[in-house]
DNA sequence: CCTGAAAACGAATCACATTCGTTATTTAGG
DNA sequence: CCTAAATAACGAATGTGATTCGTTTTCAGG
């Protein structure tokens, strides 16, 4: 009832079991977490600020998955395109957790860290400040884009026969597979990156 | 008190209301909506379902601003440029819109409707019905995740100079303007659609 | 006119996030 | 060792938000 020989809650474990629920669920709500841990909800105030940290230690964890290239030299666009893949596949495991991230600011440190190498590279090849801005923002957009596209639920472009032309209702209709998230991704990334200059103004 | 002879309320002021309480705090609450209507709360279950409801009535509004081509042929690049664009811009309008959607299914109809007419004008340019599926979703998946970059913090790249190497730091501070958020989607689409091929596989 | 639907209200309910005071157990310093 | 402080659990309480319900008044149709 009071303190336990060992401690049954850490941020992780706390993360963990959210991270659970989210995947399941969509959402999660501070009673459903201390109930999934077998705890009360007060107790997971000892461990972690408040609802919205426990959705920053979630980003971590899913951005902890991320595998950035040991060498940053080579071909940029593979290095970019590696990258870019990672940063898409982390958010793809936990693709119900996107929307949280919407509302939020990052701090987390493995996502600015992505970052980072992004800009290297991309220095690397040229780039001048502006022209790296614009393309990390292009990479960005279409990997958060395209993952919250891969979140979606299922049916959300099943329309109305009504209101949709029958043929192009039918054609969006269905294949939203994870697998064909995961291919259309790579298609689009590589054609972004086959179209990135470095010398356009 | 009881029923006044000229209603204060209809789903549209509500939406309107809703609106702009998101454009001027990022989100809303019915306590506070029915105070800047100066209306009860309760008084506005009598014309929308519920925040749901409301949420949904925004993106309405929000896309109603899409204007599409009243001709869908000529260059199918032009064309398809032209709708992104639109839809884009409708983002833009209410930045901070965007986080409250991407929890939520889509029934909007003018919704619907972009997503149509980006299958006639691709259908037209002769990409088969998997291209097809492909290419709108790239498209989709870019301008989302542009419109939701744009919603961002400004200071969401803001890191702590510890962490992240200095120059990528000074690099991405300060600079993300609205203007820059358009001109670097206008930039976006261009490479994509001038990559986008009908023919591969 | 009379009746029923519509549109407002206040009170009440339920869930959730968070705070606080309490208790018991480790751990660290003397 | 023994004590003091920090730690980690708990239950109770608070405040806020979303929603429902019963009531009242007004409008509209027959």
């Amino acid at each position: 009832m009071a303190r336990p020989s060992t401690p049954k809650l850490s941020s992780h474990i706390i993360a963990e079991a959210a991270l659970e629920l989210v995947d399941k669920q969509g959402e999660f709500t501070i009673p459903q977490l201390a109930k999934s841990l077998s705890v009360s909800a007060s107790s997971l105030y000892n461990h972690v600020g408040g609802k919205d940290d426990i959705i920053e230690l979630m980003r971590g964890q899913a951005m902890s998955a991320v595998r950035l290239p040991e060498r940053l030299d080579g071909d940029w666009r593979d290095i970019v395109r590696v990258i870019a893949t990672s940063y898409f596949e982390s958010y793809s495991r936990h693709p119900r957790l996107i929307p949280l991230f919407t509302s939020h600011t990052v701090r987390d440190r493995t996502t600015l860290r992505i970052y980072d190498a992004l800009a290297e590279v991309l220095a690397g090849a040229g780039f001048e400040p502006a022209a790296r801005l614009r393309a990390i923002t292009i990479i960005d957009s279409f990997v958060l884009g395209s993952a919250l596209d891969a979140a979606a639920p299922q049916q959300v472009w099943a329309a109305d026969a009504e209101i949709s032309g029958a043929f192009s209702e039918a054609l969006l209709q269905g294949l939203k597979t994870e697998h064909r998230a995961k291919t259309t991704f790579a298609y689009g990334i590589a054609l972004i990156l086959s179209g990135l200059n470095s010398l356009d103004q």
